[in-house]
DNA sequence: TTAGATACTTAGATTAATCTAACAAATTTG
DNA sequence: CAAATTTGTTAGATTAATCTAAGTATCTAA
């Protein structure tokens, strides 16, 4: 069984898996805020379990095996998410550090007994698709806003970046998932994006959060 | 800010000295499954972080920063315990492994929400009293059924031994806390006794088990 | 195409938590 | 009370996870 430390190598490999495609040892180490001797070590125990396969000067890539423990541990943490948020009442800005503790607990009817609760989510509080019982996960195909036209109508379904900060901007603009907004006018000098919805009929928002935001089409 | 490890220490500590008086070295090693060398140089660790007072060849003694530290720990597991019982399901038999590994997690909020959301309870699924978010506990006087007369009637308000097995045996009996016993007779050879309560009519317990079972005289 | 920069590895040290072996102190008991 | 037993301590090793320093491989770009 990976301890809490190795669970974590095999998330952080199996998100930047995901981000980026080839995954080196620095890109490893930066992520994890290690040393990229550190790394290098993890990732040679890592491979004797099984769980990677490795060779020297070449990217790290996961086995099907190392695939299935990260999407678990990953399960877990989303899981955790949408329990805080939706049963005991935290903010979306709030769970991500509680939710890096519990995803490490080993407890089978502790998070079966969350996913009932929650009558089985297919995504967390961000948008994230949450992975299934045996480690396999659903990929959506959304857009960031930031390739949307001007005129489009397209509801608000996931972010690609959870920070805290981040979601606070979100929070200060009342921008939540499945929101419809609409696609007023573009800047061409920085891609600003001007967007309505709710009560809000007018707000500027920067390429950087356009780029950071998921949505579907809806209209137009 | 103690480790899990640490945590765990000053957890057996409070306990022991909770249900002996004094605290050997070798009484915490055993209680903790680990050797008396590993007890010993932690117990110095401890003292060098203010949490007990230890001199050579002595019992080992929390201060009271270590008493807090300790009763902080047992709330969050006693918390955990009662959460899992009344929120999620679990039987009273299921929760000690699942809160043995929460009980480490640093959350306030969580625990705090637990806390609300159970309205604020007193005492966890086995009776035992939860310490206030201050570290101070409640002291009950309980009574060992081995303790009551024949003819007296009781009521099950904690255990003094919570292990699964123990838990499991009351199970088979549905033998729950809050319950209303009526002592029928105490056998003069092996001190069992034998009860009635709910559509119970004569069950025999014997002494170790009565020993476990503490109450609250209602009757006669 | 080779010099310089970047990425990676090796070597060796550190810390927390554990162990066993050997010795020392304290307690119990004949 | 002295011997035997129990309890506690010291010394030294081990493992997981980390680090820094130093050297090597790979990539990039003049």
């Amino acid at each position: 069984m990976a301890s809490s430390t190795e669970e974590n190598y095999l998330k952080s490999l199996f998100n930047l898996a995901n981000e980026q495609g080839e995954v080196s040892i620095s890109d490893l180490a930066q992520n994890l805020h290690v040393s990229m001797p550190t790394a290098n070590s993890m990732v040679k125990n890592l491979q004797k379990q099984g769980w990677v396969g490795y060779e020297k000067y070449k990217p790290v890539i996961l086995t099907q095996e190392g695939k299935k423990a990260a999407a678990l541990v990953i399960r877990k943490h989303r899981l955790t998410e949408m329990f805080l948020v939706k049963k005991m009442g935290f903010g979306w800005e709030e769970v991500h550090e509680v939710a890096e503790q519990i995803e490490h607990i080993h407890a089978p009817k502790f998070f079966e007994r969350m996913d009932e609760m929650l009558g089985f989510p297919t995504i967390d509080p961000h948008g994230s698709p949450i992975p299934d019982a045996q480690g396999r996960i659903q990929e959506f195909s959304y857009l960031p806003l930031s390739s949307c036209k001007v005129g489009q109508e397209v509801q608000l379904t996931a972010l690609t970046n959870s920070s805290t900060e981040f979601l606070e901007f979100l929070n200060g603009r009342a921008l939540r998932l499945g929101l419809n907004l609409k696609i007023h006018s573009r800047e061409a000098y920085d891609q600003s994006m001007v967007v309505s919805y709710d009560d809000h009929p007018s707000e500027t928002l920067s390429e950087k959060v356009c780029e950071r935001l998921l949505v579907r089409v809806i209209g137009k």
